[in-house]
DNA sequence: CTGCTTTCGGTAAAGTTTTATCGATATGGA
DNA sequence: TCCATATCGATAAAACTTTACCGAAAGCAG
């Protein structure tokens, strides 16, 4: 399995192919269910409203191999997307920050299904350190960055008001953390080495209006002009 | 202001760009408390850690001017920003689903400053309805649909158990919804006219931790053949 | 006023991601 | 057994996004 010092390097797999991974690895699981031994492109692409084309690249990158006229391989396919994304080796994960948000993340039971272990809390208010959600603790702030180093965390949650964001990302990466999954609306300076994955909310939101905008425009202008709909 | 029947279609901007135009505002808005009149992409690009061109495209598509040697006025590159993601045009949005998630983006107060008015929630838990989070009433779910349609609410947040998210947008979109920000894992089945933004959480953390993975890998290749960090 | 430097706008190139095309393979039915 | 068809894998084209380049404008210093 390791591989030759002059391996091809097995060419990172594109972000958009990540992103719709467990969709592919959600609906197989259900064909499991179903006692399908396989799925083909064309069936996901039609459950998933995708282009067939695109899975079976997606498919690919994983390494999944499929047959002719028949397809994937439920179980190894499944594998494949399980190696992956590293539902495998499971991850001890820190959050930082117990608001609102931050505790709809503690509670939230999806995380351990794909090997990331929620540990503990964080937050600077003395009123909510000490309580526990959903059997996570929440420990005080000051805590932080001693526990990432001895408990060599990876990977922190990021979800405290904007305003204190960078000065908590500092702790986190004096501490070493190696990589930040950002929900706070701010861009962070962090080293090169360090990742930042944001999760905008208000980003994405205002993504959505922009593009309902423009599409009542679009469907304006088809029925003056009487461009008709395509299939 | 309107367009004349053939004027080319103001292109739509991409989406990449949409979602940093929320990064440049901000920080467009704390030069203004700082009572600076100009700022340049440079100065924008540095601060968030992008590419100066980059930024200068995408305020080129908010339709923004620049002047040589000064950069972008202030005041007027934040109301084109405003006017490029629709901050002015408030609008009603309803929440379905109130669980943990649910609640927090209730609690949410960020939405009213990008012109959102998050009005409602609606929930299936007979013990849910009737409560308050942050003013906003939690609805029975059977009255949905009948709001959506009297209230012309077009944009719903769906942030219910998996296993109900396709039932629930089918609802919505019996009722006339135009556009849903999905926070399930789930890829929903909707009519070609009506918009979905999905936000799917499990997936970007494996985003994360693919990368992270991969950069182990290749700084771990890098060590080995002693190729050296580049500036 | 002249020349230097910063920064913009436009156009072009490079890089990514999506979609299309085509031959090969395997299955199921005639 | 042989043919029609569904589906895969590979390669190529198209679309989209990011980055680079260059001339022009505008401020600043001498």
């Amino acid at each position: 399995m390791s591989p030759s010092p002059n391996a091809p390097t097995p060419v990172a797999i594109p972000e958009p192919t990540l992103k719709r991974l467990p969709y592919y690895y959600k609906f197989i699981q259900g064909q499991r269910e179903a006692r399908r031994d396989f799925v083909s492109c064309t069936t996901l692409a039609e459950a998933l409203g995708l282009n067939p084309i695109q899975v079976r690249k997606d498919l690919q990158a994983t390494g999944a191999v499929g047959r002719p006229k028949v397809g994937y391989h439920v179980e190894t396919t499944l594998d494949a997307i399980e190696e992956c994304l590293g539902y495998h080796n499971t991850q001890d994960i820190f959050l930082v920050g117990a608001g609102h948000l931050g505790q709809a993340l503690l509670a939230y039971p999806g995380f351990a299904e794909i090997g990331f272990n929620l540990v503990a809390a964080f937050d600077a208010d003395p009123a909510k350190v000490g309580r526990e959600v959903a059997g996570k603790p929440i420990l005080e702030a000051s805590r932080l960055s001693d526990l990432v180093r001895r408990m060599h965390i990876q990977i922190a949650i990021l979800a405290v008001p904007a305003a204190a964001a960078q000065m908590v990302t500092d702790t986190l990466v004096r501490a070493g953390i190696r990589a930040i999954w950002n929900f706070t609306p701010t861009r962070l300076a962090v080293p090169r080495e360090v990742l930042v994955q944001d999760e905008n909310l208000l980003a994405s939101l205002s993504v959505l209006s922009k593009q309902l905008e423009n599409s009542r425009v679009k469907s304006h202008k088809e029925s003056i002009h009487g461009k008709p709909e395509e299939l």
